[in-house]
DNA sequence: GTGAAAGCGCTAACAC
DNA sequence: GTGTTAGCGCTTTCAC
């Protein structure tokens, strides 16, 4: 004996007739959206149980004009740290499903025609679009959809649009306050190569302007160095560094690429970490954790994001309205690469 | 003049009115599923562009019983070399694409009730599960579906399941080939610790039996060795193996975190690579071109498996059936790390 | 080569 | 607190 037959999906209308209601009552039963006698929903649950029902996915978005489906959409450009970037992603993942919601998986390539082509198609009912850049060319896509999004990151021109990041401002200066607060009084930031400022995501930018900021309010000697990520250019950064700046003993360096090179050449040049020269990252906790010495660091909060995102979005599908950027404050983590200035 | 109003759905009624046919034959000229007059399709083609339409995903998958979706599952397990796990993700979304199919991204915490969740609901067409392990919990649901589904990873027991990985068992005879001809006779296998060949996916005892009978066949001496990643565990084994084999000269490692640890030592004990000792790797490519110096190395070709995944899933949904489980032959790629024997 | 119309399975008025 | 029923927008016979 074996109920179900080959492919037959079973129907709200059998466990209606199997529970002995009506169709209307099973769907409210699952809803939650009108009260039921307790009697009729155990009856209704116990049918639903016994005839293994699932509800068909299609038939609901059809009727309900949602869809339970966010869409997730990843960058594909190979200079992401790609173990945040699945951080995140699980993230996502994790927190729809406690809203009952699941996760549609898109690659930028797809470009402003695969968000109008899932959000039209109703496919989805929000969407989640990563690594957005200053200029992005999906921002007015994103305006026009009748769904809600989430930005990761923080473009030029936020009118209209939810946008999450960490705030690099505050990052920057709390490196700078860091390193002050253990003495040193002349420091330098090692920032992503030039290109980088110019197009993406304009957060180098806005590092740079929290750094000089807190170099400012606490009268610090400071200077800001973009850097490629070659063994090359970081000696010549470094050159630069202790030529301008012949006291200097501490780095902050937002750029995770040049950070082994980085530690490699001040060993060479007979500088010791944190003895001689103290460093903050700002870089993905398990890049800080892997070098040597360990790097203090403000980390990527990959999973707050994620998770905001989502809330977020449910808020936006609830009628909670939203438009704004929220900008999430950094954590400091102590490890060994930070210590008092023994000037 | 704007023809979007405010929330609405175009539809295929107005796509038909606009084109002055029936609906049905929008339906067919978008499907080409019979054929149309050049005249009419032009007709049709162009009012789908004007009206900017998009067919209503949940309509279409309630009337079709077909999705176009796919639901990629992955692992959570903190053990998993996170690059290749998105690499081979990035690879089933481009390939799907290629097929006009969305992927739903799962994670494997949801365990079998989410396998039947949204098989059940209709939600997907079909399934590609990452990462099953020998005697994973999923299978009977996987049996069980009306969906098709492909495995990455080979269970104990294959039988009515479509399966696809590396053929490890090869990849180790590879590696051994290799060594021999470079004139090694005195090789050692570095495996995964204990634990991973009791549970999980079996890949380990797979890649020992491929290296036993290569060696068989090569007349070589060897032995093989479980690691735990850590510098006590590495530097034991090697104990272990020069006091079995003093003349060891080649080392295959199947191991990934171990191989940093393992340079290391044998750096420290003076052995260099590749002069004294040659190592040929099984792991992912990034691991084996960071490693210093860059590893001669058997690569998880995880771009293939993604790519192929998609491909059977789709020649299922098609009809063409393919119960079977496909082992994808090692490439080796040679770096610096295998050298001529100088015995 | 094209049209008419019957569902697909569910939700949400509306009625009681 | 529960039942009836009209769609939701599409695909696919069936008919011509």
């Amino acid at each position: 004996m074996r109920s179900e037959g080959r492919g037959r999906v079973v129907t709200i209308a059998e466990v209606a007739q199997h529970a002995g209601v009506a169709p209307s009552t099973v769907s409210y039963v699952l809803s939650g959206k009108r009260s039921i006698s307790p009697k009729t929903r155990r009856r209704v649950e116990d049918s639903i149980r016994v005839l293994n029902y699932h509800p068909h996915a299609g038939a609901r978005a059809l009727a309900s004009q949602r869809s339970n489906v966010i869409a997730l959409v990843v960058p594909l450009r190979p200079g992401m740290h790609v173990p945040v970037l699945m951080q995140f992603a699980i993230s996502v993942v994790t927190t729809a499903r406690r809203f009952d919601q699941d996760v549609l998986l898109l690659t930028a390539d797809e470009g402003p025609a695969g968000l109008r082509r899932v959000a039209a198609s109703a496919l989805v009912d929000a969407l989640i679009v990563m690594d957005v850049e200053l200029h992005d060319p999906r921002l007015p896509e994103l305006r026009t959809l009748h769904q809600p999004s989430v930005l990761i990151g923080i473009p030029a021109d936020t009118a209209g649009l939810t946008c999450i990041d960490l705030d690099f401002a505050a990052a920057g200066a709390l490196c700078v306050d860091h390193l002050a607060d253990l003495g040193h009084r002349s420091i330098g930031l090692v920032g992503p190569p030039t290109a980088v400022y110019e197009r993406e995501t304009g957060f180098a930018t806005r590092t740079i302007s929290g750094f000089e900021q807190a170099v400012a309010r606490r009268g610090l000697a400071a200077s800001t160095h973009p850097c490629e990520p070659t063994y090359e250019a970081v000696r010549r950064t470094l050159d630069d560094l202790f030529r301008a700046q012949p006291e200097l003993t501490g780095l902050v360096v937002h750029n995770e690429a040049v950070i082994s090179p980085l530690l490699d050449s001040l060993h060479q040049v007979g500088k010791r970490v944190p003895q001689d020269v103290s460093i903050v990252a700002i870089c993905p906790a398990d890049v800080a954790e892997r070098a040597v010495p360990p790097l203090s660091s403000v980390l990527i909060p990959a999973e707050d994001v994620g998770r905001l995102a989502v809330e977020l979005l449910m808020d936006s599908l609830e009628g909670r309205q939203n438009r704004q950027t929220t900008l999430l404050a950094p954590r400091l983590t102590r490890r060994q690469s930070a210590a008092t200035a023994t000037a």
